[in-house]
DNA sequence: ACAACCTATGAAAGCGTATTCATAATACGG
DNA sequence: CCGTATTATGAATACGCTTTCATAGGTTGT
């Protein structure tokens, strides 16, 4: 019984005229038996089976691609090395398998290839791109769109137009931390971006500064660099050098709080008790014990289906129904870093 | 000078055979002058490529992909959430690039779906296969080695054959740790493992109580279910109810131990002070302040580089040179969650 | 000056599939 | 029982590319 229904070793992968023939059958037979069951008898369409199984067939997605001139492929341009985009990442891939695509992986990491990326992109005759960045501009992305492919910026608001955009509220859930802060009696606050250029720090610290500064409440703009968690850490140098202490910090993200709240407990303070500390995202580290971090959570896996769906809604009808950006709210998950001060 | 470059909007993506009827010349010399530029005069060259810019023309691989009988893809199969297979998708991914290789997604979260993911893997003809996981037993690829398929097993060890493999030493690593722990004085340990099912579970377990019997150390085995946080914060539960607690817990993986560490602190117990921790693998996060982990440092950057070089090395000869299992070892890191015990 | 060789190029075939078009076979209505 | 509508099927074609094969033109050697 070792024998499993392992088809002859290393010959030439089975084609559909090879099913075709074993069958005898047409090629256009055998195709029909797989794309349109029905319109096939039943007894041809079981010896196309059998004959299909008997050789090991599996259709062959290229062919199809290049007949039907799509290739159920979606890239996906992430940069490497981010907690965020990772999980964001898991998320899309998640969310593609029920509407039967496939993600190719595209690396975005430096923005100077940018322009080798595209082109590879273009290549693959992808039916459609996510750009996973908050780093891309959308006019970097015109050559895609002046070809025709539909694509979708993940975590990045684009005015309207022909690109597709989904994000959470940036500056809607900033504004809620603010709140939280403010009604906590918090009465300056330091806000740690990651990168100038990054569209979600300028929204973020907008939400901030504008709830913040309604209450009258200082808010200082400190810059960490990135959105890392050696950045965080590093940027407690920089918050000491000011000589003194805010009541609390906001952080552009999780990671970054992360370095934040350790660089302070290294400098003993107490985190609620000397200074409260949120972050923004809700990495799955923000709930573990050591952190327990008062923060944004981003519906991660309502985001990619959005994504997806918005995306796919574009690939498959010429006049999409869905246009502009799609913003949905963050979760505020109130844990341990933000003290009453009273 | 808004006007860039862009060519026709929403129409045909131009082919090799529109750029010849431009150029004024055959679509065999389009083709020649992308591929092999020295086959092709200068004067009728830049005709050429002159209309392809002209055109926004870009190779279709999907028509070279059909006709070179290869698609310069390689699916890799990934298990959705982990961390630890996040970071190796990311080297992995790095490493393909200078290969001119891309990545097709592939999730192996599901162990039941396994039949249909390997079908859609046969499906879009890939080059070659790496399955990151070390839940995937050999056998089931068994399919895709069939049809004569490379395939590659990231963080797995394969007794050879024809399914090449790459791991770090695991028992080697291990052992690291356990003289460790031996030379500090440790006389009684706990080895907390992720799942008994997982390859590198067994391996990493061996490697600890070979030394650790040697040296007359008594070594509990604690099951913790997977590799995760939670799992190792729930492990901390079961060790308690054992009554009294090791001088050490060796835990599988990196994340198992931070959840170990987070549950010990819970519980009033000081690390290392009253118990030293070790990890595995070299997250990110062990090097964060909160948790300074002494554990194995993964090379994985090493270890993607020979998986794609030796899954090339096979896919482009039909006599490939490398074989069996290659293992790298592991750093040890030293860093606070180990004291000494005199 | 002529044979022997290169070089540049185009025509055509082939890669595996889906689909149109034509045809044969069957069912149906009166 | 005949004409029409329907269904099942195969032959042929298109998808975009690489590559072989054939050929025309040019170069070199004697």
């Amino acid at each position: 019984m070792k024998n499993e229904s392992s088809p002859v070793r290393n010959a030439r992968r089975a084609t559909s005229v090879d099913v075709a023939r074993a069958a005898r059958v047409s090629q256009a037979t055998v195709s029909r038996a797989f794309n349109a069951p029905h319109r096939v008898n039943a007894d041809k369409r079981e010896r196309v089976y059998e004959s299909a199984s008997h050789l090991g067939y599996v259709p062959n997605a290229i062919g199809r691609s290049l007949s039907l001139q799509s290739s159920r492929i979606i890239a996906v341009m992430v940069p490497a090395a981010s907690e965020y985009y990772q999980n964001a990442l898991s998320a899309l891939a998640r969310q593609v398998i029920p509407q039967d695509y496939q993600l190719l992986l595209f690396e975005s990491f430096a923005t100077e290839h940018l322009e080798v990326v595209l082109t590879s992109v273009l290549r693959y005759h992808v039916d459609g791109v996510i750009v996973a960045s908050s780093l891309v501009p959308v006019v970097e992305v015109q050559p895609l769109v002046a070809q025709g492919l539909p694509v979708l910026m993940f975590n990045q608001e684009v005015g309207s137009g022909e690109v597709a955009s989904v994000s959470v509220d940036n500056e809607g859930g900033m504004r809620l931390l603010a709140d939280h802060l403010i009604e906590t009696g918090h009465r300056s606050v330091c806000f740690v971006g990651g990168m100038r250029s990054a569209r979600t720090d300028q929204a973020r610290y907008r939400g901030a500064c504008e709830r913040l500064a309604d209450a009258g409440v200082a808010c200082r703009y400190l810059l960490a660099g990135d959105y890392s968690y050696k950045s965080g850490l590093a940027a407690v140098e920089g918050l000491a050098a000011t000589g003194e202490w805010p009541e609390a910090v906001m952080a552009a993200g999780d990671a970054v709080a992360f370095g934040v709240m350790d660089g302070l407990r290294e400098r003993g303070l107490s985190i609620p008790d000397d200074i409260s500390v949120t972050g923004f995202d809700g990495l799955p580290q923000a709930a573990w014990d050591s952190y327990r971090l008062t923060t944004i959570e981003q519906p991660m896996d309502d985001l990619a289906r959005l994504g997806v769906e918005t995306l796919v809604d574009r690939m498959e009808n010429p006049e999409p129904t869905t246009v502009g950006h799609q913003r949905l709210s963050g979760r505020l998950a109130l844990r341990d870093t933000v003290a009453e001060r009273r």
